[in-house]
DNA sequence: ACTGCGTCCTGGGGGC
DNA sequence: TGCCCCCAGGACGCAG
């Protein structure tokens, strides 16, 4: 399940093949993953053809492309979204590959059962690149998008994304990995403040993209096992204090996963070579049910929440 | 304002 | 071996 660590990775991945690619070539295998497209496939084709990729950016979990056709600024992205299983392999002769479907020179044969849409063109160097979008549950998407000064008015500091973003990322909150939201920054005390407020419970918050986005089931699960923090509790319950421990302990389990790869449990997700990320083995809660708290030795319990599992120590983060 | 649930989707796995 | 059912859940929409 891609969350921001993983979305990361794989925007990081991107990073080195992406900028200036052209495309040629828009082949979409599935319509239900360029569902959001306003004005449909064709509309993303006719946007997509000849245009040229920029650098690749991200919000919580949306990654974005800017694309120019005749030069000057980017006004428009294609926009990303991996949901649960989507995946981004980029095919050519620059690429190495590992596994399955790899031709010589590292040029595709046959591409993976589950592919969705293939964008193929050129690399900078004008060697053959195609950029594959793999989605087993057809819950991700894709679609070009007019990009837009951000309407949070904040401008990123160093090495955060572009003060604009496409139209329909506009909505979802800046997440915790990015510099304008450092603890202690203005922007962070604000989210401290708003959480603090509401009296919904702690989970549903940290899941909620318009309140800071990023995080998935995994790493609400984590950041409240790290924190000492029931899921259910209402946060108007939780002091200040508490709730600045869990979104530092949100980021910072963040950015451990993004260090060694994000997570892997299966071939679901794997960045951009096709490899896994090592973060599985440091969980200390997600999918843990039953075995001991790495902290206090107590089983670790499973609870359905929101339609969803959560797993927690029952000692560690009492109600 | 807040909560809960349905919708989209597929394939892997458990149970029989 | 086979078949059915359930489960995983991110984002979003809608009802209460």
């Amino acid at each position: 399940m891609p969350e921001l660590p993983e979305v990361e990775t794989i925007r990081i991945g991107l990073e080195k093949f992406l900028p200036g690619m052209q495309i040629k070539e828009v082949n979409v295998l599935r319509p239900q993953s360029v569902r959001k497209q306003v004005g449909g496939i064709e509309a993303f084709t006719q946007k997509l053809v000849g245009a040229t990729f920029g650098i690749p950016s991200r919000r919580g979990k949306f990654m974005w492309v800017p694309i120019q056709n005749q030069g000057g600024q980017p006004t428009q992205a294609l926009v990303l979204h991996l949901a649960m299983s989507g995946q981004l392999r980029v095919f050519g002769e620059n690429t190495s590959q590992q596994g399955d479907n790899q031709g010589v020179g590292g040029v595709i044969e046959t591409p993976h059962r589950h592919t969705r849409v293939i964008l193929a063109g050129r690399d900078q160097k004008g060697k053959a690149q195609s950029l594959h979008f793999i989605d087993q549950r057809v819950f991700g998407h894709l679609t070009v998008s007019r990009l837009i000064p951000s309407e949070d008015g904040l401008t990123g500091g160093k090495g955060s994304p572009d003060a604009t973003v496409p139209t329909c990322v506009d909505h979802i909150a800046r997440d915790l990995l990015d510099p304008v939201l450092a603890p202690k920054s203005p922007a962070y005390q604000v989210l401290l403040k708003r959480i603090k407020q509401s009296k919904s419970g702690i989970k549903r918050i940290l899941l909620d993209q318009r309140v800071v986005s990023g995080i998935g089931n995994i790493y609400a699960d984590e950041a409240l096992w790290r924190a000492r923090i029931n899921y259910a509790r209402p946060a108007n319950g939780i002091s200040l204090k508490k709730l600045d421990e869990l979104l530092q302990a949100a980021g910072s389990v963040m950015s451990e996963a993004v260090k060694v790869g994000g997570t892997s449990f299966d071939a679901l997700y794997v960045n951009v070579n096709g490899e896994s990320g090592y973060f599985s083995r440091s969980l200390n809660a997600y999918g843990r049910a039953s075995q001991p708290c790495s902290r206090c030795q107590s089983p670790l319990k499973r609870e359905a929440f929101m339609g969803r599992s959560s797993f927690f120590c029952p000692k560690c983060q009492r109600r």
